[in-house]
DNA sequence: TTTTGTTATTGTGTTTAATACAATTTGAAT
DNA sequence: ATTCAAATTGTATTAAACACAATAACAAAA
């Protein structure tokens, strides 16, 4: 006689990242459950089991349009999150089962970032779901590990954008000034930059294109506007 | 009634790396299956399903124990590879449901990646079980998609060595010439680098001990040895 | 034993990038 | 017009990366 050996549920989970000018926000979805007769609401990373035959990517990609109304962004997987004890708070063990129809196992998921414009609009296909962007240094307690996932998705960034910092640019408005570009950096990197410093680095770059636009209403002497140039970056490297 | 949702198996993979000193090494495992009557020998990464309750990292371990013998050796998640076609090929799923004794649906596997020093003795526990050193540059075709996982792991090593080239002493014999190191950086970053600066700029560093020992029956100037000491490197490092 | 070939090791100078910090400019508010 | 704060420009210092010539040492060949 054959022998089933032990399966388990698999999910994408995205921690689609943005920047509003002073900090790192991620996108969350609110979650409504019943526990304990008392209905409750909190927040999860948008994300969902894979359906039957879908690569991993097409699933993260489908499930982030599926609940953000978000496309055509980049996503990265980063970590797989498989710890027996994830999904074992009755709260979610409870709402897996509701919103999922299934009897709830062992659930291992598969983590993916992205990073975009906070600017973009966001609105979900599903009915009922609602997606926020939260500061990730002021985040409640959330749906299964996800603090956790969230923790690991900042620490890729930093890691990634030590490398490469033009990946950045990614979480920049279409234009910007040095300063606001500045700012991105310390908040990832956790630095203070020295600001002439910065701003001669950055200038110099031909990718860095300056605009005629001016800030408005400052009481100070007021920044030029840049855009990056995508083009040029991509001629540029090596 | 409750529709029970897509399960999977999940595994994990274990991509061992060496340095014989002049090119990459991957640790490999013999396999030996049947397929239309014929019994036919190749090659797999060492790797495994997960237990039930099973941590993601403790299974690699075990994993690796059971297969290598390898104990001790810190082990990185580094890539999920859930493709749907991963196990598409019939002498895979044959092999699966052979030793396995399961029906093999769709297996996402979980890629972990170690650096060993590769003149540690490597003996399965496992009988019938054989592991053995392949150059990555040399592989022939592999179970499953190993070939793929093994160049994700490389490039991964790339990634993280550019970050933190001291990670790669780990791949070094407990004693070393300047340049033997000189060679596993010119074969992980694939590019040629000036003796005489490298040679300066690893004798300076204060982690990197010489000894007395010196090279014997070499046909020019005997180079000396030097040790990596993790000590003084955990110190140095801010 | 001397010469030769080869690589280890040392020396020196150039170039580039990182860093520190003073000085100047400018828009808005007083 | 004066003041404030931040943007922008200037200048100098320091450290690291890089190129490459020169010397040292060992084994094998002559």
């Amino acid at each position: 006689m054959e022998t089933e050996s032990a399966k388990i549920h698999l999910s994408v989970d995205c921690t689609v990242l943005g920047f509003d000018g002073e900090r790192l926000e991620v996108l969350l979805i609110r979650r409504t459950g019943v526990e304990g007769g008392e209905e409750f609401h909190d927040m999860k990373l948008p994300g969902s089991v894979i359906v039957d035959g879908e690569e991993l990517d097409d699933a993260a990609r489908r499930v982030l349009t599926e609940l953000t109304g978000l496309k055509n962004v980049p996503l990265t997987q980063f970590h797989a999150f498989g710890s027996p004890d994830r999904t074992k708070d009755p709260r979610d063990i409870h709402w897996l089962e509701a919103t999922q129809q299934m009897h709830v196992g062992r659930t291992v998921t598969i983590g993916y970032m992205a990073l975009v414009k906070i600017g973009r609009s966001i609105m979900g296909d599903m009915e009922g779901t609602e997606a926020l962007w939260v500061p990730v240094d002021k985040l409640p307690p959330l749906a299964f590990d996800h603090n956790q996932i969230i923790a690991e998705a900042v620490k890729m960034l930093r890691t990634l954008a030590s490398m490469d910092p033009s990946m950045l640019y990614a979480l920049m408005p279409r234009k910007f000034t040095v300063t606001q570009l500045r700012n991105l950096y310390e908040v990832v990197f956790g630095a203070r930059l020295d600001p002439a410093n910065f701003y001669k680095k950055m200038v110099q770059m031909p990718y860095i294109v300056p605009l005629e636009e001016r800030e408005k209403g400052v009481a100070h002497r007021a920044a030029r506007y840049y855009r990056f140039d995508k083009n040029t970056y991509n001629k540029t490297r090596i």
